[in-house]
DNA sequence: ATACTATATGGAGTGTACTCCAAGTCAAGA
DNA sequence: TCTTGACTTGGAGTACACTCCATATAGTAT
């Protein structure tokens, strides 16, 4: 696959997939002989889960951290449980702070609704 | 209050109160004769709601515009609300996407401890 | 009155994550 | 073969949300 049907694939512009290649968010993408990107299965893998991981938050810095655990074989498998286990609990407890907010999000709107938003901020 | 106890009260640097009231992200603090913040329970309000709103990702730029809808008086409670329930679909969204990575990371990390990670990424 | 700490303003600087651009190479159709 | 559009790299530029700094003034304790 070209580098624009992946960017149409994922709706991740083909700068920014070249930018996550360059800073180790993806690992290297095969090229033909004459240097053209040419996205397999595994890279399209690679795209999908940081495109999930990135609208999740995640931040970028991590990602690159857990590819480069990866690249470095079988002996990291712990450390990166680890990693993927810290941003889990990251992510669960944005979470938590979201719906909170949405909750108050949602009691503001019910105020304006019911026409008291005279006194209120 | 002074901007020192608001910043403790709040987890929110006094740089940043100040930045927050620069670009209207909260109304006017009132002051002192002699120009320093006092603030009230009112702007406390503002702080603590603007703290929340940001704490879910709410963009600087939809909450201006809302205290500037509110600054401009009981004409603009519509468009308030209309505002107000645009940010919570978006923060819905955002939570239901966090949801779906949340889950996906979840995944991951049960094929890391079934020791079943040497053929995926 | 002096010293010291807090606060004020305007403006510059920072970190994160892209996003764009210039200059050059490659590939597919007429 | 020529043209046209897609692809390459390195590096600069942008957007957002702060964060820091210099300089000046204010408030508090001795």
């Amino acid at each position: 696959m070209t580098i624009a049907e992946v960017s149409r694939k994922y709706e991740i512009s083909a700068d920014t997939l070249r930018y996550y290649e360059r800073i180790g968010l993806i690992p290297p993408v095969p090229r033909t002989r004459s240097g053209i990107r040419d996205y397999d299965e595994t890279s399209c893998g690679w795209v999908e889960l940081m495109k999930c991981m990135r609208a999740a938050g995640v931040q970028i810095e991590a990602l690159i951290e857990y590819v480069a655990l990866y690249r470095q074989g079988n002996q990291t498998l712990e450390a990166r449980k680890q990693l993927l286990m810290r941003q889990r609990d990251l992510l669960t407890s944005r979470i938590t702070d979201m719906q909170a907010s949405l909750e108050r999000l949602d009691r503001k709107i019910q105020l304006y609704e019911q026409g008291k938003m005279y006194v209120e901020e």
